[in-house]
RNA sequence: GGGCGAUUAGCUCAGAGGUAGAGCACUACCUUGACACGGUAGGAGUCACUGGUUCGAUUCCAGUAUCGCCCA
């Protein structure tokens, strides 16, 4: 702390504003700090490195009450570290959020009436850019409205060049370490987007569906007694594309039947009874039908028995050729269609209401499809593996989680993972980096088209030409190569974020080699399977040597908005940030934001600034916040400038110096260890404190270090006698109906010298703050005043009106019960001889000495009540 | 079905093995020299329930109930 530094301006002149202008000093200070490079670190600068990569915002929308929340966790995080002196870099960007935007496009090109397909790739990503250059400004413009003191000049995005660099490179190497592979597999199919999804991007929900009940004919044998089994089934319409009926090889039921077949109705395909233990007996009828081209569970009972795979719906949500008559309709259409043709062949036996669970897609709000569909996948397991290793490390959990209980939830997804579908077949994103040798198989892309994955087209050819160029030309055919049209999933680039950014894989990047692994991740809890996990996976693969790729992740929670009420302070739920700012100020904002986060864990009593330091450095920076607000105002506010001012308006000119000298010092204190929470608030007001320069900034300074020379137990507990004092005298006034105008003698009433000394030495304060026409102090009390009760060694008096009275005596009755309560209470517990044997001896010590206290309090209230009669 | 979290003042939530706090709301009084989006003072809680550990449990443990979230 700066000494010379120290002081307040003088009285009357008019150093600030009389009201403060948010928007104005907020947009002065982030234009001063951005102007002077404030935030911009030098990867080989002196200092603990301290990095932070910013959870990218997606470039569609505005900025959400989310966003601003967890800017203000960040923001408040780095600028800590920042005072405490450390090279800290905060590495800002924006998420391409493929299937989001490309939603947004296709809407905007329908209403246009026109389509992507019409447009051309090249054309739609263009039109993608432009869309981009304007969302993604808005939200970037909304987050530096924030105060958010990242580096912009590293602003990245996940779809830039640099990234895409990152992005084939990990495909690269993924696939080279055998990590990624191709295959035909059940997928989620999302109709609405027209491409895969991952399993993640599917969202259960409770539907209110039907269950029918559908009578499937046997093939006929000599001398059966039944002719047909029923099967139960909440989608009709894929039975088109049924290749088994399944039972329970324990249901005595059907045991007999399993080897028999069926005739499938409306197709007239015939199929096995199988036996298989997935079947639940109790279900429906105990017989299922079995789909393996629709559904996950009947792909496993085919896998188990061998069952052909017949797709019956195109990609689009509609019956295929394979539907036969029902080729052509929409998958709802079918159901019905297929539930009247059975009906109409008697088919039908009947029609529950069923709830149960469907998968819908996150994004485009329709019930997925499970398709059979070629795609990439990571091999999730190995790199799971890793991580799941790296929670035992014996230096610790790597990443740790705060609160540590997220590392349970990261844990358990790790295990059983599956693997991870990364295709999807849309254009906006980073395009495969796979090429098929399309003249291997006629020209077109096949299940069987052999391919090479490469950095570039050239890469591509010359690895093509290397394989199949000789057999090509000797079989007369041009080697033709074509890459593969559908890209990543945006998760994929958005999970190499931590290290893209900062320069992989470039093997020379300053930034990588100061700031990776970064020191702490602060997200929400929504996305730790989505990206926390999977940052943690790649970077396993990818930068082995390196550990995680944060040290800590800090998981808050969500601002909560419609049905789930949070912001009931300010009614109505939604609330927009921006409209806040707008009124209050980012600072403001950020403060509330702060304030509302819940820590956990241990408390310690410590000076402030050495506390706040600790709840900061531990993320617990709701209880920092509110411990501020406290000192700030309880403290600092409503104390000791009260206490000051005698002295700061007053004639003796040492004395007001030293109490401008503490004043400015305690403000000065205050005002660093505030900024992380409101920048721009605690950047004007040292600036008008301590007169500093305009280039300097409270943001670059130091955190203040606690001065053990200045604590003075004994001036603390005088100081708190004379607080104590005055809201005694205050209680006995507003008790008595005195009003706060009037002036009365008024009496402190103590043995103790030091107490009397202090009273003596700040006799024109109290006389101020109790509003006293004198006052007077002496060991035993006045005649004809009535008293109040500081504690046992000190009572202050005044003269009360005579209606008074009652209330006074009301008042000493509560508080003698309640002080008699406690005495009951100390004295059964002193009396058990288990606690004075088991206790510890200073727990004894203590409550004894608030026994004696508590007496001499009642004493003193018997003695009152008895004067009052 | 499995897991996690919550249950404390009218509301939103802190808290900690030694007998409970804040903010808002409420009541009374007050425009006093930083502040009326304010001040001073006050009322308000069986800390969900049942057991256990302990000298002592609202706090630790187990179970129950209700609510919420995640996974299947």
């Amino acid at each position: 702390m700066p000494e010379a530094a120290s002081s307040l301006p003088a009285p009357g002149t008019d150093a600030l504003p009389k009201t403060y202008d948010p928007a104005g000093t907020e947009a002065r200070w982030q234009a001063a700090w951005e102007q002077a490079g404030a935030f911009h670190p030098d990867p080989n600068a002196p200092g603990e490195p301290f990095s932070v990569v910013i959870p990218p915002p997606n470039v569609t929308g505005s900025l959400h009450m989310g966003h601003a929340f967890n800017t203000a966790l960040i923001d408040t995080v780095v600028r800590f570290q920042r005072l405490q002196g450390k090279n800290v870099l905060c590495l800002p960007g924006t998420d391409h959020a493929s299937i989001a935007v490309q939603t947004i496009l296709e809407k905007q090109l329908k209403a246009e009436g026109t389509s992507k397909n019409h447009l051309g790739r090249d054309a739609f990503f263009e039109r993608a850019w432009a869309w981009k250059a304007e969302s993604g400004g808005t939200i970037v413009g909304q987050l530096r409205r924030l105060g958010y003191s990242v580096d912009w000049r590293r602003e990245r995005f996940t779809l830039d060049p640099g990234l895409n660099k990152a992005v084939v490179e990990a495909f690269v190497k993924l696939h080279e370490q055998g990590l990624i592979y191709r295959g035909e597999y059940l997928v989620n199919w999302c109709p609405a987007s027209g491409s895969a999804v991952s399993d993640l991007e599917v969202e259960m929900k409770e539907v209110d569906g039907s269950l029918w009940y559908l009578r499937y004919p046997l093939t006929p044998v000599e001398g059966d007694s039944i002719d047909h089994l029923v099967v139960a089934t909440t989608r009709p319409e894929t039975m088109l594309g049924d290749t088994a009926v399944a039972v329970n090889p324990a249901d005595p039921r059907y045991a007999h039947l399993v080897g028999r077949s069926i005739e499938l109705p409306l197709v007239g395909r015939r199929i096995p009874i199988v036996a298989d233990e997935h079947v639940d007996p109790a279900f429906g009828t105990g017989c299922v039908k079995v789909t393996p081209a629709h559904d996950p569970n009947d792909f496993a009972i085919g896998q188990r028995h061998g069952l052909p795979q017949i797709t019956v719906m195109a990609k689009d949500g509609t019956m295929n050729e394979a539907a036969g008559r029902f080729g052509g309709l929409d998958r709802f259409e079918a159901r019905q269609a297929v539930v009247a043709a059975m009906e109409a062949e008697g088919l039908l036996l009947k029609v529950e209401p069923h709830r149960h669970s469907v998968p819908y897609s996150d994004r485009g709000k329709v019930p997925v499809e499970p398709l059979l569909s070629t795609q990439w996948f990571v091999r999730a397991e190995p790199l799971a593996a890793r991580c799941r290793t790296a929670l035992d490390h014996p230096a610790g959990p790597e990443p740790r989680f705060v609160p540590e209980r997220w590392s349970k939830v990261y844990r358990d997804w790790l295990t059983d993972i599956r693997d991870w579908c990364i295709s999807r077949q849309l254009w906006w994103g980073h395009r495969i980096p796979a090429w098929f040798v399309v003249s291997e198989t006629g020209g077109v892309i096949t299940e069987a088209t052999p391919y090479v994955v490469a950095r570039n087209e050239a890469e591509a050819l010359a690895q093509a030409e290397a394989q199949f160029g000789a057999a090509s030309r000797s079989a007369g055919r041009e080697l033709v190569i074509e890459q593969d049209p559908d890209i990543l999933d945006t998760w994929f680039s958005s999970g190499l974020w931590p290290f893209s950014t900062l320069g992989w894989p470039d093997p020379e990047a300053a930034d990588l080699a100061t700031w990776y692994p970064t020191s702490v991740l602060v997200t929400g809890f929504d996305i730790i399977f989505f990206w926390v996990a999977r940052m943690t996976m790649l970077a396993g693969a990818l930068l082995p040597e390196a550990g995680a790729p944060f040290g800590d992740v800090y998981i808050h929670g969500l601002v909560r908005d419609e049905n789930n009420r949070k912001m009931s302070k300010s009614a109505g739920n939604g609330i927009d940030p921006l409209l806040l700012i707008e009124r209050y100020g980012a600072d403001a904002l950020r403060f509330a934001l702060v304030r509302e986060v819940a820590g956990a864990g241990q408390d310690i009593r410590l000076d402030y600034d050495r506390k706040c330091a600790e709840l900061y450095g531990s993320y617990r920076l709701g209880e920092a916040a509110k411990l501020l607000y406290e000192f700030a105002w309880n403290d600092l506010c409503d104390q000791y400038i009260e206490w000051a001012k005698p002295r700061l308006f007053g004639d003796d000119g040492v004395s007001r110096t030293a109490a401008r000298r503490v004043l400015g010092h305690s403000l000065e204190a205050l005002l660093v260890m505030l900024h992380p929470l409101m920048p721009h608030l605690s950047e004007d007001l040292w600036h008008a404190v301590t007169g500093a320069e305009a280039t300097e900034f409270l943001a670059l300074q130091r955190w203040p270090q606690p001065e053990p020379a200045w604590l003075d137990p004994s001036h603390e507990s005088a100081f708190q006698f004379g607080i104590d004092a005055v809201r005694a005298i205050r209680n006995l006034r507003a008790l008595s109906g005195v009003k706060p105008s009037e002036k009365l003698p008024i009496g402190i009433h103590t043995p103790t010298t030091a107490r009397q000394d202090f009273v003596i030495a700040n006799q024109e304060k109290i006389t101020r703050l109790v509003g006293a026409s004198d006052l007077h102090w002496e060991a035993e009390p006045t005649a004809g005043q009535q008293l109040g009760i500081v504690d046992s060694d000190a009572q202050v008096g005044l003269t009360v009106p005579q209606q008074s009275l009652d209330a006074l005596k009301e008042r000493l009755q509560k508080d003698l019960a309640k002080v008699e309560k406690e005495i009951a209470g100390l004295q059964g517990r002193l009396a058990n001889p288990n606690f004075a044997g088991k206790a510890p001896p200073e727990v004894v010590a203590e409550c004894q000495a608030n026994l004696a206290e508590a007496q001499a309090q009642a004493e003193l209230l018997r003695g009152r009540l008895g004067e009052l009669g």
